[in-house]
DNA sequence: CCCCATCGCAACTCCGTAGTTGCAGATCGA
DNA sequence: TCGATCTGCAACTACGGAGTTGCGATGGGG
């Protein structure tokens, strides 16, 4: 519990991956557009096509997003697997937050408020 | 589809918070502990109950803690509801890549390749 | 064969923000 | 009432990363 499982690191960069949000537009106009070149992606935004290459370095490093050479052209897809880690890690926090409640709805329910445990 | 709603605006702000390491950290704790303060936060980590408190502020404005206030001290607890936000936009990142994949499968199957749409 | 377009690497600037420290206000216990 | 804590606000520093520019290398088209 205490120590960090494979998902977990994996869901981590995710989210650092996905907390810029021109790397989050970029992923959604890859999901869209299909295979794709960073210079056309370049092409649609009001940043140089070294800016894209870096921001899909970085989605590549979170395995968001995998480059196939086909030619001198270099097109990224997008990886959907990495999103169900960073799902996963949401749904843990959500469901962690929902067995405290039940928990405090059944002690508050059995006794008189005794205060926190803590 | 080209304005962003509501939700998407709200995603944002949740993958913005969950983008550094000590936030996400700082939620799952107070996940499983309960209401706590940024005081007793602090004790646990190697910094400062400023930091903490910075921190609590962004997980705030994101919506992810709520602040109560009891006698002088100050409890936060986690509030599940954005991340379903989060989730719905991962979600439709997944669901427009697989439609584009269904799209090329069957484009695939009833002519030879003709090039991409666009 | 030559030229043009695209990619990759590297050095540099600059702004955002994580983190610290100091201090004033508020609240509880004795 | 007085002292001890705990919180909140503000100014400051420093480091990481987003963005730019320049250049060399490589593959394609006329």
């Amino acid at each position: 519990m205490t120590k960090p499982t494979a998902s977990d690191r994996r869901a981590a960069a995710v989210f650092d991956a996905l907390g810029d949000p021109t790397r989050r537009g970029l992923l959604a106009e890859i999901g869209r557009s299909g295979p794709v070149t960073a210079t056309e992606l370049a092409a649609d935004r009001p940043v140089s096509r070294q800016a894209i290459v870096k921001h899909l370095q970085v989605l590549a490093a979170a395995g968001l997003v995998t480059a196939e050479k086909v030619g001198r052209e270099q097109r990224y897809t997008v990886t959907v697997a990495p999103l169900d880690d960073a799902a996963t890690w949401m749904a843990a926090v959500g469901s962690a937050w929902d067995r405290r409640l039940a928990k405090l709805a059944e002690r508050h329910r059995r006794t008189a408020p005794g205060g926190a445990p803590r």
